[in-house]
DNA sequence: GCGGGAAGTGACAACGTTGTCAAAAGACAA
DNA sequence: TTGTCTTTTGACAACGTTGTCACTTCCCGC
């Protein structure tokens, strides 16, 4: 900038002036300004000014993801960074690995770079450690799940709903042995739909049998592996609800192998691509991953431009897509 | 700092000594300043921090992806974080949607803040507006797909030999009539993957014939109509290739829809998940985001360690998974 | 020609750090 | 005790910006 004030002989606050478009610049000088920094191809530095200017504002805000290479996660961060770019703001984006350390890890490593918010899809259980960030003015949005000992904006699906739902359906096309597999239960989402599971059978006065139950799969093998075995001793259920995605596409697997996919009913939570063109299509009760990356990126720009209303909840309905699995009959 | 020093009654500069753990503090002193930092919660500021050290490092490094949705490009995303969060590095990560102004953009929101290298897989076909970013010392990897007209790392499949492969796999099993469905040829390794099915298709001493190709489908829905139109009209190929995942899920949708899926051939570039799921399965030519990914970024740490050495260009290999679609015979 | 106001410009300090260098304190030998 | 050397500490400037405020022009009306 010093050097560009000195080749358009004028002062670095006139650069600056220009650079950031600031009005009462006569033309001629702004016209020598640019040429300069042109000519010496002069980059505006924005930790420079974002240290310097009252807002202290960075345009950068941090996402914390499961893992920002699984589906539901990426197409959360790609909504979010759709909302983002239009106001010139970037995007730090890092995976928590359901690990609460790596979740606090992350949000330090934002926080020391001075991102203006924070989306977080948490894996920790104690969120207090954010008090500290937000009291610096650092707006915090948490989707998908909710923070826990904290208050704060949430966007959340409806779990226990879309997964009563899913119950009812099975149980309207004839079945009354409904098997879960679920995720780790210290999930809060995966704990949810458990309860959904839990709430709905009781609703259809099916005597709960807790041999029909899986829960902590973790991954598409893990939960193959269960359903094969469950599949291996009686009684077997005659149809399957599966509480998130690698898990549905583990069942479904385990179903082929053991020849059964055309015989137990499947619905599971979470969409995945391609399962229109499995046989059967699978049945799922769907998330709206763009949805709530974009609510909760709208919402953490109205905090930012000064909305200091009480605490938002949404809640981003699921909506059931029937694609055969799910219709199969007992 | 002041606020920690003043508590401490220390200077800043023995603040700034324990906070970056240098040697040379007296262990009460340092103990001192880290009680009175935990008392005020103080959280080191890396952009100031990075604004006055020497080698200006911010510890971030920018990711120029197509799409941080799209499941190629985000287990690239992943991989290179994992590479990263060992150094200390955080990710800024945008979407070019194969668009070069918002590549440019892209890379010019990066370099404002100042990120210490780059790993771009590039959407433009002009690279010559890095060579400033490169001589204010940035690094710059490329991934996917070759700089035009810039000398810089690369790391890239092996297009041209995995297309030619799944073509001679095609042709050992009796196929002649092959057709070949493409992505935007302006995308280099779309270009690429059409190169190697013409060269294979000469190298078969097979008659080339236009009517079987069709190019610049993007998504799954051009792909889709494509290939019904391509099966409406003869002559009919009697095998498919399909040069990118989610043309092979359309083109998958289309048989599958004319009831072709267990009588035409069909391989494609790139792996999908659930396509072992499929009836057939569905056979391709796998490449391996991850290794790529971690290949750049190992590249790319050891440029920001001071490797001057030429231009690395790197080649990750396809493999071929057979999984029945590509073994059906005419 | 003068006063008054608007428009344009620049000098300087400050943002939160760290590099440099000098000063203070301590350790040890003579 | 003194002198020398080492260790520990701090004062100050600087990184690349922008906010504040004051100064210089210029224009207009009288």
């Amino acid at each position: 900038m010093r050097e560009v004030a000195a080749l358009a002989k004028v002062s670095i606050k006139t650069v600056s002036r220009v650079v950031n478009r600031e009005a009462g610049v006569s033309p001629q000088l702004a016209r020598r300004v640019l040429a300069a920094s042109e000519r010496l191809d002069y980059r505006h530095n924005l930790t420079a000014s974002s240290l310097r200017r009252s807002d202290g504002r960075s345009a950068t805000i941090g996402v914390v993801l499961e893992d920002v290479a699984n589906p539901f996660s990426s197409a959360l961060h790609r909504s979010i960074e759709d909302i983002a770019v239009r106001r010139g703001v970037l995007v730090l984006a890092g995976s928590s690995d359901e690990d609460e350390e790596r979740e606090r890890k992350l949000v330090s490593a934002f926080a020391s770079r001075r991102v203006d918010g924070l989306i977080i899809q948490p894996a920790g259980h104690d969120h207090t450690y954010l008090m500290a960030e937000r009291k610096a003015g650092t707006a915090i949005v948490f989707v998908d799940r909710p923070p826990a000992f904290l208050d704060a904006d949430t966007v959340l699906a409806d779990n226990v709903a879309g997964v009563r739902r899913g119950v009812r359906h099975l149980v309207a096309h004839g079945h009354r042995r409904i098997g879960y597999l679920g995720d780790l239960h210290t999930i809060s989402t995966a704990a949810e739909r458990h309860r959904g599971y839990l709430e709905e059978i009781a609703a259809q006065k099916i005597k709960f049998d807790e041999r029909l139950v899986r829960l902590d799969l973790r991954g598409i093998e893990r939960a193959e592996a269960a359903a094969r075995e469950m599949f291996s001793r009686s009684p077997r259920p005659t149809a399957l609800l599966t509480g998130q995605n690698l898990i549905t596409i583990g069942a479904f697997r385990a179903l082929r192998q053991l020849g059964l996919h055309r015989q137990i009913a499947l619905v599971g939570f979470d969409d995945i691509l391609l399962a229109d063109l499995l046989e059967p299509g699978i049945t799922v009760i769907a998330q709206d991953p763009a949805a709530i990356g974009r609510t909760a990126a709208e919402v953490l720009f109205r905090r930012l431009d000064g909305d200091r209303s009480p605490s938002e909840h949404h809640t981003v309905v699921t909506q059931m897509i029937t694609r055969g699995s799910g219709e199969i009959r007992p």
